[in-house]
RNA sequence: GCACAGAUAGCAAAGCCCGGUUACGCGAUGGACUGCAAAUCCAUUUCACAGGGGUUCGAAUCCCCUUCUGUGCUCCA
């Protein structure tokens, strides 16, 4: 099955066909950096993340540009009250941008155009359109009419032209546009605020010309992918159909619009005002970076999802699954190098229907794999891929342990292992870890914190087998609950004494 | 009001486009292991698809109607 993408424009899945063979040009709106990066945009830039990785790992090169709108009213009336330059506040929510996309382990983009470096392409763009007529000069600056192309209302939305036009129009009064529905490409400055010079006066874009000045320049007049959040169809990306088909008379100018769902809680959406918001920062105080992660990947882009603790409760079991069984690999990897075994490994052909224990297993996995693949294909299903490679992860660690290979097929395995969760767990989902903390939490002893406080552990887990051996209960239950107040958790396997580390 | 989504077993969430097959997971229950826990493993929980009509040999899946929920229509990922 070759990838099918969901087209919010035509509102159906289709053969995803690139303009030119073999490249992907995708645009993905990007924030407005007035305020550090909340959960919301994690689960958008991990969901195009996602799109990106799965594009690349099928073959395409992916041309991915992604803006930020530094220059806008919140980000101005941040700065005027901390009483600092406009762009100072730009600067320090972008800084955080980057910090927790690359935590959460998000690829960057190719690109990452701002408005305040595209100011010429905004005004020439904004030129052809008032050329062409579908812009007009007012008094405090320049809209776009909607009226002018009044065929291309509502192909996001669905809404048509008249319902609106009967809706009011109150705020006609206070600006220069002439019908409310109209939007603005240029707006002049008010006394005091940043400006760039125009042909129609001082002042800054609108808010919507800059998504279709930088994709013209980047892309051209037509491109593959325009993705964002949900909420940016009505009005934002209409409002780039109208900018960008009427400027270049191409239509359409983006052939897959792709919006992904929104993050909720408690069944509604995150908002400042809901007092239900959390940031990035706020979220990786209490979950890893890559649980949070998997949290997101585990809904489809394109519906809501519910950020309940349930939620990233099984993503961190989940994770810690796949975690564990890629140190177990490469555990087994390390010693079978220090034992010299050699790594050249001979393994049988998979065959889900041989009755050979390795070849049988192998079958399984590269079907799990496949299985993935198809799920990706279909408008990039990673909640059922994820499922997969679940299931692969539960299966690596029973075949490492398996007494039906010897020690050389086991070795062999392992490499195999790295490479199958590498593969897709690794390179498409992104939720691998770094090898050295993958191999601490499959052996602790490999842990540096855990080594700090070894010996005191190890101290009190004696007089505890002591108190044990005499069936001093109430003794050995005080030492496991002083552990527990460490952060340590005490196991009782029937191979002795296991313990691990918060 | 208009528009767009959605309603699936105790919870959570795929499947719906391309009607006929098991989701996956959590939880629960039983068992193994335990002094007790925790963790782990095994087994069971395998005919649920908002309601009502219709099409069909057969519908969660297609069509119609109804109800409810969320979101957008103003800045928003």
């Amino acid at each position: 099955m070759a990838l099918h993408v969901y087209d919010t424009r035509t509102r159906e899945k289709r053969l995803f066909e690139t303009a030119r063979t073999g490249e992907v040009d995708m645009y993905v709106c990007g924030i407005t950096p007035y305020s550090p990066s909340h959960l919301g945009h994690a689960r958008c830039y991990i969901a195009f993340d996602l799109i990106h990785r799965w594009l690349e790992a099928s073959g395409w090169t992916v041309n991915y540009v992604q803006n930020f709108t530094d220059i806008d009213d919140k980000i101005i009336n941040k700065a005027n009250e901390e009483g600092i330059d406009f762009l100072e506040v730009a600067n320090r929510n972008i800084d955080d941008y980057y910090e927790v996309m690359d935590s959460l382990n998000v690829l960057r983009a190719d690109h990452y155009p701002r408005v305040t470096e595209v100011i010429p392409e905004i005004i020439s763009m904004t030129e052809s359109l008032i050329e062409k007529e579908n812009a007009y000069v007012a008094e405090d600056g320049v809209w776009f009419s909607v009226e002018s192309a009044p065929e291309k209302y509502g192909v996001l939305t669905g809404q048509s032209i008249d319902a609106v036009r009967a809706g009011a129009g109150g705020r006609v009064e206070d600006s220069g546009k002439r019908d409310h529905k109209d939007f603005a490409l240029w707006k002049n400055a008010k006394p005091g605020e940043p400006s760039w010079p125009s042909p129609w006066g001082d002042g800054r874009p609108g808010w919507h010309i800059e998504c279709s000045a930088m994709s013209l320049k980047h892309f051209g007049e037509q491109f593959d992918i325009h993705g964002g959040g949900h909420d940016l169809r009505f009005p934002h990306h209409e409002a780039e159909i109208f900018q960008s088909e009427c400027c270049t008379g191409k239509e359409p100018v983006v052939r897959y619009w792709m919006h992904n769902g929104f993050v909720n809680v408690d069944g509604e959406k995150m908002s400042k005002s809901l007092g239900n918001f959390w940031t990035v920062k706020d979220a990786l105080k209490i979950y890893d970076p890559l649980v949070l992660r998997q949290a997101l990947l585990n809904a489809h882009y394109r519906s809501p999802i519910d950020l309940s603790e349930q939620l990233l409760e099984d993503a961190k079991g989940h994770h810690a699954k796949i975690v564990h069984a890629y140190g177990h690999a490469l555990v087994i990897t390390e010693q079978a190098k220090k034992a010299g075994l050699r790594d050249a490994p001979r393994l049988p052909t998979a065959d889900v229907t041989s009755t050979d224990f390795l070849a049988n297993k192998l079958g399984l996995l590269e079907k799990l794999l496949q299985e993935a693949a198809v799920a990706m294909d279909d408008d990039f299903n990673s909640r059922q891929a994820l499922s997969k490679v679940s299931n692969g992860a539960r299966l690596i660690p029973k075949i490492l342990e398996s007494e039906d290979i010897d020690e050389r097929d086991t070795a062999a395995f392992a490499l195999y292992a790295i490479d199958w969760l590498e593969e897709f767990a690794g390179s498409v989902l992104g939720l691998l870890p770094e090898k050295d903390i993958a191999m601490a939490v499959y052996d602790p002893n490999l842990d540096p914190a855990r080594q700090a406080i070894k010996d005191d552990v190890e101290q009190l887990l004696a007089r505890r087998a002591i108190a044990r051996a005499a069936k001093d209960w109430e003794s050995a239950d005080e030492i496991r609950d002083a552990l527990s107040d460490m952060g340590v958790t005490v196991k009782d396997t029937p191979d002795g004494v296991v313990w691990t580390l918060d």
